[in-house]
DNA sequence: GATGAATGAGCCTTCATTCAT
DNA sequence: GATGAATGAAGGCTCATTCAT
């Protein structure tokens, strides 16, 4: 049996990103992937099932990748405060390297493909975190409201000010970066 | 001569909502909303352009009754921790009592079609907003930071937070709401 | 009653003409006719029955004038070959002043449209030359063939010729449409 | 891979022509074509560009056969008014028997998009024509007039008369042709 | 494994025409 | 008479996907 060609694997899902954070998700068909990436379109569907896996399995990988880098090093002895404030670095790092992996990820949450993933596999690397955070409430550091409150202060301000299509004037100075998660940490501290 | 149906114009804005919210921004075709407001597709280019000036002024509409909601009753006399907080309240409501305009706006600014918005049209509703953290900076009663901190921490939680998508199982009780209102407060005051 | 308008009507037939001519027959929409006349779609109903008939109606009267135009002052007593040239010298100076005229007639008549035309009335103007070509043949000054072998020497040359989409350069000076009115009589006569 | 199917390319062309000849230019849509053919819309597209380069392409190919038919066994060394007849006989001939052909590309000369045709390609095969009529005229054989009066001459009454939409009822009887050729001769000859 | 050919369904838009005023 | 609103049908073209090689 022959092999597939990582290389052409790789090159589907660079032109897949390319292409949707260009032009659109809606625009952005089998073909022009495809063309974008060297391949014929028929090439496609030996490595996925059809595009709609196209475009979930590269929003997994990728928010796999940035759950992965959030919790790089991650190291639950520390003070809360510094543990946080490094996914927060972490985090801005990524994205700032990786910035077309982010838009991408952002146009997908947002659209109705985002139901079709599976979010315990997307939320795993995030567990260590959840535990550290929950420890925190009791020994009454932070305070003791739903866990969706504290990650929507942590994460979300982050996500919108790097998003280019939010805040086109945003720079993700070290100054900044410093300054929103400290904001973050004045948010959820009791 | 016939004389424009308003009923008409408002099924199309009504159907371009609904199904939008139903099957997605890119499965929404122009006869598909044609069908669901109960009129000829035909139609729908005498009251707009084209596909894309059918959403983008949808859209726009929306952002601006979403803006004005916000600053309902604002009250720039009061201290600011208490304007603020009613935005925030107001924002919740009108969310809550619109979740339909709401769910568009979102998958919209997170698509490419977000480009096309003239956005200082759409930010006019928000310039007293700016002029009372302003002086609040001038008063040393918040934080000396980027106005996009500021912002992203006031809001970007509450628009995440109330994202079914993003967050299926919050619910936007007063408690929660004045929850997070409140630490919104503390990451911005000095 | 009201009266129907005379210059909408002309302003509809200008308009026909002129669009037909630029962007060419299969692309000339009633409503592209009714926007460059300045009326509504609707008033062009008014005037005609449909599409065909304003088209057809169009290319019948031009297909008079242009008939009348050749026939101006045919003398039957002249000379054949004096009246003939005449016949020729006439349409060429007919087609230098109206060549938005001819150009449509061209594409017209080679149109699937040609066939709806009543070809009798049209050719009623040309009875007076029938009939001094037929008693030439019969004093052996031209040839005894077929008329239609007379006619399509004597004007599709110039028809030919005239066309700038078949001749571009070609430039009708007095001296070339007597030499080809001059060549076409050599083709004819005995 | 698939290999590209030799009989479906040619099953276009010929729908093409039969249907434009049927119903007209302007009618014949490229799903109509498409269903003449017996192959999907979306096939054509694999052949042509679009419609206009499928019109087009049909045009010229149409154009050479007929310029090559013209000019087969053109010998330069008859005297000039056999070759000339030869032409008119081959020409004739060659619309006897491609009538389909012939009526095509009348329609299409006649219509606007003649205008997109490279008409030097189209003209390349009459090359040794215009030499021999060239070297006529230094002989004095033929008339001094320019080239353009000579073809419309030569040829134009044959394409009129061999036009059913404009010449129903002529027949192209050997005698006919003879006599058409014979009176181009008369008509160009010095 | 990899490909370009092939397709029916559907895309966005405009069509010729009629309606209501 | 004159109009812009309204429409079902159709326009050219591209889609996601499968086929044959």
């Amino acid at each position: 049996m022959r092999v597939k060609d990582e290389n052409k694997q790789q090159a589907i899902i660079s032109a897949t990103i390319a292409l949707v954070n260009e032009i659109g998700f809606a625009s952005s068909s089998v073909s022009k992937i495809a063309k974008q990436a060297g391949v014929s379109p028929a090439t496609i569907y030996i490595y996925y099932k059809n595009k709609e896996d196209l475009l979930v399995s590269t929003y997994v990988t990728i928010k796999t990748c940035l759950g992965d880098a959030l919790m790089a090093d991650f190291d639950a002895s520390l003070p809360v405060e510094d543990a946080l404030m490094n996914t927060g670095v972490n985090l801005f790092n990524y994205i700032s390297a990786n910035s077309e992996l982010f838009y991408f990820k952002e146009q997908f949450a947002n659209s109705p493909y985002n139901d079709l993933v599976d979010k315990a596999k997307v939320e795993a690397a995030f567990l260590p975190l959840f535990d550290v955070l929950q420890q925190s409430v009791k020994d009454k550091i932070i305070k003791d409201v739903p866990f969706e409150l504290i990650f929507s202060h942590l994460y979300y301000p982050i996500f919108g000010l790097a998003n280019p299509r939010l805040n086109p004037d945003f720079k993700a100075t070290p100054d900044n970066v410093r300054a929103v998660m400290s904001m973050a940490w004045d948010a959820i501290k009791l």
